[in-house]
DNA sequence: CGGCAAATACTG
DNA sequence: CAGTAT
DNA sequence: GCCG
């Protein structure tokens, strides 16, 4: 079968792009240099190139910045690569009492003198609420190293200390939700303790039951109080320690620390004054941290600086960060043949077997092995991936298997099933997942040319019909320039509503620089998200066929069209060169409408790669934080209220605490 | 053993 | 709601 | 299927 390589392309690759050979691993990067038909010029592409390549951050920046910028032509201005990369953001262990000077970083005197002109021209920038920053701010900025950071840490910090000196005790919860409310507890400066023992000063339960009562009984002081979980996430929401006889459980008494905490109360109310409540929650938690730091707490935190501080030194093992192992020491791929092997298995298991895990399994084994810088010829080569160090694991075997004899008996067993082959093969339509396939088997169609001869009109969805007929182009990966043009009529559609008012980024593995894309993908911003299915309306028909634009027809097919996203099917109207007569081949592309304020998190989440994605959301998770293409959260919700502000990619990976790393290195 | 990312949009 | 996709 |  054609599953090769995998496909590391975008996100979440579906199974239809992921049996792909994937040729584009780390070509030489090309110049780009287009005679566009149409209105398009190489200059657009060259700009498309630009917006996406990630340093830049404020879109009312975006000119000033490129005018600044020396004028590369190409791709990926290499100064913007180094940039920041010694800053250690150390940041965020805010919450676990790391010391906040240590946090703004005094390596500003080295920061490269562009991006200091970039960040103050941000601050003239309006922001996504309309409002001017006052020249205050502005002078602020001067001195202080990055605003928006700071913003960033003023969420976290509001809400540090609100639960100082509780330690909860969760009774009757799951695995998820403790850890979930606990992380939650412990952003807030509470603790939890994993047994109803004397250091208990709260129990969480969500309704009365023996183990309820057994708990509170082996608790032997008498402020002990019960509260449900609401309790927790409410006073959170309020920025203020709730009255614990808010909760349905009648208290036996009130838990002074938390009851008279005068500042709570400013916190809740004092939204008015921004930078006043940042100064004096400053202060605040500085106060937090020095009494921590000598009162009878010390147990609590010290248990969870050495976590934080285990989590620092694992950072380089973070594939979202640079690193040893990160690093492309080996331009060339080792382990191809047993990777294969492993990828076949996973392939099976995804679309035939319908066992997602063990798919996942085989997946990360083979990409383990593919990453590898050499070769491995013995068994024992093992012991250095993780995943297989188990002496008695499956996959282990397997590759001793593969070592041995060079095959696999079991892939080659599974090959061999009728079913196995006809789900694999109906798997890659789009819009056929593992289900439909089996049923689709079951119902004695096998293959995609028994479909396309006999399948009754009302069989397929619309949306599978048009994957059938386009089965074997959307196979077909997309040439770097072909992508740029395809995005690049997008911004101009859009920016027809708009006149050059709406900022368009085309992202996935275009924006990481790669030679070929699996499909087109671009993110349009929208300022006023009210109108956003106005304007992706009004793309959509300057790109539809009978239109008058220039672009018109350049959207063949819709696969699915929603309110702010739409997925479909495009082909360029003649070949980018002249002396190609084929037909263009039809692509997949996917445009989603963005507001302003999540676009940072978009463009991160829809650049990608897969990889990098879920590891810095691992990353972001251990933090205590929640990143989603929506925005990062500084806890585990999605309350608006712990938004964390980010103007470009650059304040998410600061607020991490992470080092910035630029689309083109994120392919890991 | 349970968990493995998680949220969301759309279709039928 | 299940299935597919992002 | 692996990991904690």
């Amino acid at each position: 079968m054609d599953a090769l390589h995998a496909d590391e392309d975008t996100l979440a690759r579906r199974r239809a792009r992921r049996r792909r050979r994937s040729s584009e691993a780390d070509e030489a990067t090309a110049t780009l240099d287009l005679g566009a038909p149409m209105t398009l010029r190489a200059r657009d592409l060259d700009r498309f190139e630009r917006t996406s390549s990630g340093a830049t951050t404020s879109n009312e920046c975006h000119a000033k910045s490129r005018r600044i910028a020396p004028s590369t032509s190409g791709r990926s201005p290499s100064e913007m690569n180094t940039l920041d990369l010694e800053r250690n953001a150390a940041t965020f262990a805010n919450a676990f009492g790391v010391d906040a000077a240590a946090v703004v970083s005094p390596g500003n005197a080295g920061v490269d003198p562009y991006r200091a002109i970039v960040r103050c021209a941000e601050k003239f920038c309006i922001d996504r609420d309309g409002a001017e920053h006052s020249i205050e701010d502005v002078e602020r900025a001067g001195e202080e190293e990055d605003e928006a950071a700071d913003d960033s840490r003023a969420v976290a910090l509001t809400s540090a200390s609100l639960m100082e000196g509780v330690r909860a005790f969760f009774v009757n919860f799951t695995k998820k939700r403790a850890e979930a409310l606990g992380n939650a507890l412990i952003r807030m400066g509470g603790s939890v303790c994993e047994r109803a023992d004397d250091s208990v000063t709260h129990v969480v339960a969500c309704e009365e039951s023996s183990a309820l009562t057994k708990a509170l009984e082996s608790i032997d002081r008498e402020d002990v109080v019960k509260i449900t979980p609401e309790w927790i996430t409410e006073s959170y929401k309020q920025r203020r320690p709730l009255p614990v006889s808010a909760t349905n459980f009648e208290p036996r008494t009130r838990v002074a620390v938390i009851a008279d905490r005068p500042h709570s109360q400013e916190a809740a109310t004092s939204s008015g004054d921004s930078k006043a409540l940042a100064v004096r929650v400053r202060k605040e938690r500085e106060n937090a941290l020095a009494i921590r730091r000598s009162s009878g707490f010390g147990t609590i935190w010290t248990s969870d600086l050495a976590d934080n501080e285990k989590l620092e030194k694992s950072r380089s093992k973070f594939s979202c960060q640079p690193g040893e192992h990160n690093e492309k020491a080996m331009p060339i791929e080792c382990n191809t043949k047993v990777a294969d092997l492993l990828k076949g298995m996973a392939d099976i298991y995804e679309d035939a077997l319908r066992d997602q895990y063990r798919a996942k399994q085989y997946a990360a084994a083979a990409s383990a092995l593919r990453s590898l810088n050499f070769e491995i010829t013995s068994i024992n080569d093992c012991d250095v991936v993780p995943m297989l160090k188990k002496k008695d694991g499956k996959i282990r075997k397997y590759v001793g298997e593969i070592l041995n004899t060079g095959k696999l008996k079991a892939l080659e067993e599974l090959r061999a099933r009728p079913d196995v082959k006809a789900c694999l093969e109906l798997c890659g339509i789009h819009g056929v997942g593992p289900v439909t396939a089996r049923s689709l088997f079951a119902k004695g169609y096998a293959t995609v040319a028994d479909l396309r001869a006999r399948a009754p009109e009302n069989l397929l969805t619309p949306a599978q019909k048009i994957g059938l007929k386009y089965y074997e182009e959307f196979k077909e990966r997309i040439p770097r320039e072909e992508v740029g043009f395809i995005a690049t009529a997008v911004r101009e559609a859009a920016n027809t509503f708009q006149k050059d008012e709406v900022h368009c980024y085309c992202v996935g593995s275009f924006r990481r620089g790669k030679e070929t894309s699996g499909d087109i993908d671009v993110l349009v911003e929208c300022r006023d998200y009210s109108l956003a299915n106005e304007l992706l309306m009004h793309i959509l028909s300057d790109l539809r066929p009978g239109g008058t634009s220039p672009r018109s027809g350049i959207l063949t097919d819709d696969l699915l069209v929603g309110d702010h996203t739409y997925m479909g099917v495009a082909a360029l109207l003649k070949p980018l060169k002249d002396d190609d007569d084929k037909p263009p081949i039809h692509r997949r592309v996917d445009i989603k409408v963005y507001d302003s304020e999540s676009l940072p998190t978009a463009l991160l989440y829809f650049t990608g790669s897969d990889k990098f994605n879920r590891s810095m959301r691992l990353w972001a998770k251990k933090k205590g934080f929640n990143l989603q293409d929506k925005g990062l959260f500084a806890d585990r919700s999605q309350a608006q209220a712990s938004r964390v502000r980010a103007k470009g990619e650059e304040d998410v990976f600061d607020a991490l605490g992470l080092d910035y790393v630029p689309p083109e290195k994120r392919n890991v």
